[in-house]
DNA sequence: CTGGTGACCGCTT
DNA sequence: AAAGCGGCCACCA
């Protein structure tokens, strides 16, 4: 039996290069729809962050969050844009860039 | 066990 | 529109 963080890490290892994962997407595919806060404190305490792409899960409405946390707010919008995905006002083109949650 | 916190989500003020 | 509050679950003191 895996650890909750186990699931989610193991979630957001499967985004695929230039594509994002809501919050919400990644407690779902982890098996629980409502594990939206436990999925960002198991990123909060991202144990490697080259082997779990943090920024590639964005909230609800495929802005950075606060994202002060990352060590400066640019840097995950950089990081996305180096993968192909096109920020617009700040976020993401949810429609354009969601991850289906079937494509690893 | 209790209380406090958090990178969320949604409704209500 | 922005802020507040509650609910959800997990972790720490």
């Amino acid at each position: 039996m895996k650890n909750s963080y186990e699931m989610i890490y193991d979630v957001v290892q499967q985004i695929p290069r230039g594509k994002v994962a809501t919050y919400g997407q990644v407690a779902f595919l982890a098996g629980n729809p409502r594990w939206s806060r436990v999925v960002g404190y198991a990123l909060h305490v991202n144990p490697d962050q080259s082997t779990i792409p943090c920024h590639r899960v964005v909230n609800r409405f495929g802005e950075p969050s606060p994202a002060f946390v990352f060590g400066g707010a640019n840097r995950q919008i950089e990081l996305l844009q180096s993968e192909g995905v096109e920020f617009v006002d700040g976020k993401v083109d949810l429609p354009r860039y969601i991850w289906d949650g079937k494509t690893k």
